[in-house]
DNA sequence: GTTCTTGCAAAATATTTGCAAGACG
DNA sequence: CGTCTTGCAAATATTTTGCAAGAAC
């Protein structure tokens, strides 16, 4: 299965550019979420900072990755999977740093008080992963 | 039940100071996490921002506060409460910007592919609350 | 009196905004 | 060609570090 980063921007309305074939590619590649500045690195030439936050806001918004906000406050993106659902756990590994999104592991559910209502639900889990543990 | 900061101070092994009072007391008092923002405001003079985030840090260390990362990236604090467990999921109102403890909700369990060990897990709930419903 | 804490100045980090030039369709 | 996107400069927000003066015990 290949990926046509340009179909997926066709996709969701936005214009094909140089940059946002760059990060879907790269997200689409990884193993792991990444950081902007983790982005920033593997890009190939110099990228301006300020239109890559530009494209990851765009991209969160069209609901294209998932932005998965970690304990120590840093930020790191995943490619959104619609095999594995919109909405699942993360990992994170506090030994190597990866992200990983847990698969076949459906959000857990809370019992919430009368009169709450839910929009969205994140769980982080923090740990060392089966590598680290070795 | 009154709340006493100086002791809680000497139970973890710290010095009783009139800023870690104070925000023992704030948290204490409030029904809400209150973000450094907030608590910066509640305090009765002015207070070094510095200080403050150094009082926050030093009683996440000692474990008795809770650091709660909002989707917003925003963080909040609140008291930790043994009665409460110290690990529940927490619910951020959309609306009015409230984050509270769920009670009576453990935390939902994940399970987790083989070899993972988990060390710490965050859920964070975002909707709207039973107040802002109505 | 010695150690721990505070307050100030300044730095580091992350992210956002305004705007003019450039690319897309 | 008109609109959307980029790149630069600069601003904003948040948190951290170094250090000397001050408070706690």
């Amino acid at each position: 299965m290949t990926f046509h980063s340009s179909d997926y921007l066709k996709r969701f309305g936005l214009s094909k550019t140089a940059i946002r074939e760059d990060v879907l590619m790269l997200l689409f590649e990884s193993d792991e979420a990444l950081s902007p500045k983790e982005l920033e690195e593997k890009m190939d030439g110099p990228i301006d900072r300020v239109t890559l936050y530009r494209t990851l806001k765009l991209f969160d918004e069209k609901k294209m990755i998932h932005k998965i906000i970690l304990e120590d406050q840093t930020t790191k993106y995943v490619l959104v999977n619609p095999e594995k659902g919109t909405q699942h756990p993360h990992f994170h590994c506090l030994i190597c740093d990866k992200v990983v999104c847990l698969p076949n592991s459906p959000l857990p559910s809370c019992q919430l008080p009368v009169g709450f209502s839910v929009q969205s639900q994140s769980t982080i889990i923090e740990g060392t992963c089966q590598r680290c543990n070795k």
